[in-house]
DNA sequence: TTTT
DNA sequence: TTTT
């Protein structure tokens, strides 16, 4: 059914990146993105919106993005639960982002090349995602998981 | 910021229609969704996603929709928190519907009429709507709490 | 960059099924999308918009659905022209759509089963879809031009 | 019904703001959105498309736009047609943006400042959007041609 | 637990 | 050239 999401917003902190046992990336990253209009006491306020990027894409987001980086992602929703360590039932809503696009150069790098267009297809430098383990952590949860 | 989101799906209840102290018409209803792809025991999940209506559309989304019924909703997500009675910040995120489709005839209804078209900005019959605080049960909020 | 269009609407004819040289189908059908506001005269319009829809999908539409349809359609944006007869150049903007979802039981066919779920990547009843190249006439065009 | 855009990209020209005998402001602009994948040839193409945008965003757009500007539209297509003087019907799709983002900081301006945050909901200084007539030509439509 |  |  129809479900899906685009947003344009900040990353509050640097993505996380993991992966499966099976070694398929997964990034992690929470998107501040401005309310258009002030609340009560004229303050503008922000949503904070949970992003999934799977694969490759994933390896591009921790490549190009860090704490503040300006990223537009179309995606779909989802939502899971699980119990956490007090045996309580949490319900997560997260966007699964199928595309990721860098909206400005990348920055804290030191000599490194921008990208020469931002989008998430783009022919990255071959430097880039040769190993697939380099620099994520692995992810401690079978590949049975992975609903696709 | 950017921040759009379309959903096509069922209810997966009756909506929940409330007012707050000063009127003002909020109607909650969770969307199920299905996922376009089967999970690894081959059966198609959906997702469960919860969505906010205010003012005028509340109204309409109360009175067109019931548990089952297909709608379409164009929107916004929005993330809050809160802390729950066990004094644990609860993190909420939802999809703010600045539009809802009826994409069906109004079903449980007896002798009632069909919309002629399904638009929520569709002129309805002189019937609805006229008491604002009829069907609905007051909120406890302030109304200091809405942020538009 | 981002581009996405997520459309609701009725099927102003009955889709146009083609296949390329090589086999691949391509559907053609144009969106009747009313809009949610009336104009001067308070008449409510219709936007009348162009959806291309390929391979698998493509079947499905012309399948599924006719004339009057329901549909839910998400894609891109995409643009293009060429010289017509008088040797004037044209610009076309249409819609790719990515994938369909049939918002309405499969109404014309006679004793035919709806589809226990509308969506594009649903199993097809075994009967469907067996030849490519049953229903639908030649495309005149190379493959050369599928840009993807 | 559901008719919803988003689009990033960036403009092939300055934008044309006009205002109707009435004094509404009205902006035309083209954004060229690449295409994430190749064509045959291997090269990437573009999406060009005709956007429009009403009132006060208008002004903003032609304040803060200018060609080659990165901008994030949200808003729906539109369809209208028009006889050309070769006395041919012509048809035109538009998106009409409802919400312009400024990606970019304003970048022809001299000493100007940047926006502090990019939204078209921003405050804007006050310098700017005062005289809705001054920087625009009058546009040759009656009134009577807005729909809304 | 939040970004410019 | 347009749908309910």
């Amino acid at each position: 059914m129809l479900n899906r999401v685009v947003l344009v917003g900040r990353l509050t902190k640097d993505p996380e990146l993991k992966y499966t046992p099976n070694g398929v990336a997964v990034a992690n990253f929470t998107l501040a993105v401005n309310r258009p209009f002030s609340n009560q006491q004229g303050e503008r306020e922000a949503d904070f919106i949970n992003c999934v990027v799977w694969r490759k894409p994933a390896e591009n987001v921790a490549n190009f993005l860090s704490k503040g980086s300006l990223a537009g992602v179309d995606g779909r929703m989802q939502t899971r639960s699980y119990d956490n360590n007090q045996g309580q039932r949490v319900y997560v809503t997260e966007v699964m982002g199928e595309s990721v696009q860098f909206l400005e150069p990348k920055k804290n790098g030191s000599q490194q090349q921008a990208p020469q267009n931002n989008y998430q297809h783009q022919e990255l430098p071959p430097s880039y995602g040769q190993d697939p383990f380099a620099g994520g952590q692995p992810l401690d949860i079978s590949d049975d998981d992975l609903p696709f």
